[in-house]
RNA sequence: GCGGGCGUCGCCAAGUGGUUAAGGCAGUGGCUUGUGGCGCCGCUAUUCGGGGGUUCGAAUCCCCUCGCUCGCCCCA
């Protein structure tokens, strides 16, 4: 009982699970082949200061969730808890700004240091999408659409989008100041942690989870009533769209999200079925982070969605194995070399061939040809051996007996007609 | 950081103070050393997350501790 153990928060991910990542990975990743975006990849360790700048020093995820340490030269360093700010310093770092406007795409594990329950862990996965130099509303609308797409794909259901907006910069401070004032004459009716983010993060109140802070909340100034006249167009036009396009969603005005650099739109995919932790996907326009981080002005948006919450939601479908196509059972010098060899060919079929390694009995391997489930076997042993030849059978799991075929070794014709007709041409389409 | 629940084999578990710690699944060996399912027969926890205490006697009671899990805060 002294044995290792995984940090908390962190899992291993074994075999029977990886099935499925792997086969929402690969459905994601032709999605967004599909939509010409590219990939990027970044260090997961950073300088920590690109996120307290980046992503802002009152939000949650800087003031208490970050894995941050002194590497051997003295360097405060830190575990990549989002991708954003890290894609931002990247363009900048290589110059990348000056180019034309890019699509790109991430994804890896983030580290968050909290307490870990469903649906969330310290060590997590994301995908990220960032459109970075487009400005135009209809690149909002991609993006949503993107994910929306991306999560109708794995054949998730039930799936609500929230979406709001935050104005520019303009819109923002005028809302602040007034809600600052609104907040003074109202501090002694808020709950504690409101009062607490009066200073370091006002705009966060507007999301509280406290009822009562909530209700006093309906009579304070909207964000909304502050937009500019720009701002609300842009707003509704979005909207519009998402209806012309028929992607179903929900205004929430206290929608504002975590991380201080988003502008204008800001949307949230959750699923009731995900227990408390509902948030699948989250994301907005950030115009002002790149900016910020001293590159020069470029508008962007993005979205992460989260993958674990992502296989939690997905469906059955994706489960699906692609079981051994031919199990070759083979025993006795001669033969198992032979056996070897035959493998190596079976593979430029596109076909999953095992060979058994055991040198067990026929009578086991045969047993665990049948336990694979695999849906045809291979024989050679010393008889087949001498004749240069091998044995091949279907292998239905219910034991019937199946018909079996002597092919020559070097007869190549014989056994690609064999295998087209019995293995290759079947094939269901996930799994090809 | 704060609450609730839980910790008996790889997994699911029975056992709630008397001593040989059920059972199922999985694994493995055999019946059957050149042929699959099913079946049958073996094997697989000196030990109940760890430590201390109470007792003639503890997986069972008490204390501490560790871990897991769900929730709060917040987010993916």
């Amino acid at each position: 009982m002294n044995n290792f153990k995984n940090l908390r928060g962190t899992v291993d991910l074994l075999p029977d699970q990886l099935i499925k990542w792997q086969n929402v990975e690969k459905i994601i990743l032709e999605q967004l082949f599909r939509a010409s975006i590219k990939e990027i990849r970044t260090p997961i360790l950073e300088m920590t200061e690109l996120f307290t700048r980046g992503i802002g020093e009152g939000t949650d995820v800087v003031s208490k969730e970050m894995y941050t340490f002194l590497d051997r030269g003295e360097r405060s360093c830190t575990l990549r808890p989002e991708g954003t700010a890290s894609v931002a310093r990247a363009l900048i770092q290589n110059g990348i700004l000056n180019k034309p406007p890019q699509k790109l795409w991430y994804m890896g594990p983030m580290f968050r240091y909290e307490r870990p329950q469903a649906g969330r862990q310290r060590q997590f996965h994301q995908l990220g999408v960032e459109f970075v130099g487009f400005e135009s509303l209809r690149s909002d609308v991609e993006i949503i659409t993107l994910a929306w797409d991306i999560l109708e794909k794995l054949g998730i259901k039930e799936l609500n989008l929230e979406i709001n907006t935050l104005g520019d910069n303009t819109d923002r401070s005028n809302f602040q100041k007034a809600f600052l004032e609104w907040l003074k004459v109202n501090t002694n009716s808020l709950d504690l942690d409101s009062q607490k983010r009066i200073d370091k993060n006002p705009l966060r109140i507007l999301d509280t989870k406290n009822v009562q802070t909530k209700k006093l909340l309906e009579n304070a100034p909207r964000l909304f009533d502050f937009l500019s006249e720009k701002s609300l167009k842009r707003y509704l036009n979005i909207k519009e769209q998402l209806k012309i396009l028929k992607i179903p969603y929900v205004e929430n005005f206290n929608l504002v999200r975590g991380l201080d650099y988003y502008t204008h739109t800001a949307f949230e995919i959750t699923s009731g079925s995900l227990g408390s932790q509902a948030t699948v996907c989250g994301g907005g326009r950030y115009d002002n982070l790149i900016n910020q981080m001293g590159g020069t002005e470029t508008p962007a948006i993005g979205f992460a969605i989260g993958l674990e919450r992502l296989i939690l939601l997905a469906g059955k479908e994706v489960e699906e194995n692609r079981a051994t196509d031919i199990y070759i059972v083979n025993k006795g010098l001669q033969a198992e070399t032979l056996a070897m060899d035959l493998s190596r060919k079976l593979r430029n079929y596109d076909l999953i061939a095992e060979l058994d390694l055991s040198g067990a009995s026929f009578s086991k391997q045969f047993k665990k040809a049948n336990k694979l489930k695999s849906k045809s076997i291979i024989v050679i042993g010393d008889d087949e051996a001498i004749k240069n030849e091998f044995i091949i059978r279907l292998f239905n799991n219910n034991n019937s007996e199946n018909k079996e075929e002597t092919i020559s070794l070097d007869d190549h014709i014989k056994l690609g007609n064999w295998l087209d007709e019995n293995l290759l041409l079947k094939r269901s389409s996930i799994n090809k």
